[in-house]
DNA sequence: TATTGTTATACTCTATAACTATA
DNA sequence: TATAGTTATAGAGTATAACAATA
């Protein structure tokens, strides 16, 4: 399995020009892609209690992290459009796991605060639901789980790009 | 960056066992979970001239690489129930992409295989597909797209479980 | 005019339940 | 009875276009 790795990696610094790495980025990419889309298939099919959508969740997360936010600032955070935004916004607003408050200054923005019921969703969430890939984790070697990690940080780069 | 990493492995090869792995198992979890569903949708967002769906090209490129296959067999493989897989054959099968045999022995099933044209769509896209991802890789420095390249069997293998 | 946010509409992807045909 | 595949139906997630309110 390691084969690879290193085949790949001794291509890249052998060739580390724009143009040499194009080939080889795209298998990369291609390579990358597809275990992208299947594993989020995965994740999304393994969500924890089903009450709360994956991307509801991150929006909340997102709100816990950074503190309120205008629904257009969310929604470039969660890289996907304001009116996607909207609905995510609404369902969440339905279980009062945040508020809306408007902008002090500017009254056509509104502010969007996640609450103490959110906050404790989140929190629970981060402890509870991971299940099944923390169990997948856990069937890796450790030098796995250290390739995932080191990976990580490049892996987060890439979408925000 | 790479400061995690090493900390990382360490930390795992120190406390190999299952019971002290959880917690760092549940962080990189959750964040692993993010990166991954945070990249997909932004892979979804970029796919190429738009013609032919994701889950259409999977298909598509599995049947490529290993021929003839019946739905269900299609359907485990790509990770989907055979419903789903029904509806992603019939869009190919519209487009002429893929082709329909009666199983030899079990008039139960069928035989789906790649057709010529289904062929040079997965070749042609394995070359001009990867457009956004393969940019992202190209702002990467050398070590980045090695640890990728490091991680992505590791990936691949979290799919799989 | 430009920006913020929403509504209306539609598409992709996937799932479960129930059905048909064959084994 | 069991298996392969389809149809019917539903739901999550996202997008673009058009609109309203405000700056």
């Amino acid at each position: 399995m390691l084969r690879d790795v290193s085949d790949a990696a001794g291509g890249s610094a052998l060739s580390s020009g724009p143009v040499g790495d194009t080939v080889e980025d795209a298998q990369l990419a291609s390579s990358l892609r597809i275990a992208v889309m299947r594993l989020a298939r995965r994740l999304r099919a393994e969500r924890s209690d089903g009450t709360l959508g994956l991307s509801q969740l991150s929006a909340l997360s997102t709100l816990e992290r950074h503190g309120p936010l205008s629904p257009t600032a969310l929604a470039e955070l969660e890289r996907i459009q304001p009116p996607s935004m909207t609905r995510v916004i609404a369902a969440l607003e339905e279980r009062r796991l945040v508020g809306r408050e408007p902008h002090p200054s500017d009254r056509r923005q509104a502010v969007i605060a996640i609450s103490d019921a959110g906050r404790q969703i989140v929190l629970e969430d981060r402890r509870r639901r991971q299940a099944w890939l923390a169990r997948s984790l856990d069937d890796l070697a450790a030098d796995e789980r250290a390739l995932l990690e080191a990976a990580l940080p490049v892996l987060e780069r890439l979408s925000e790009v």
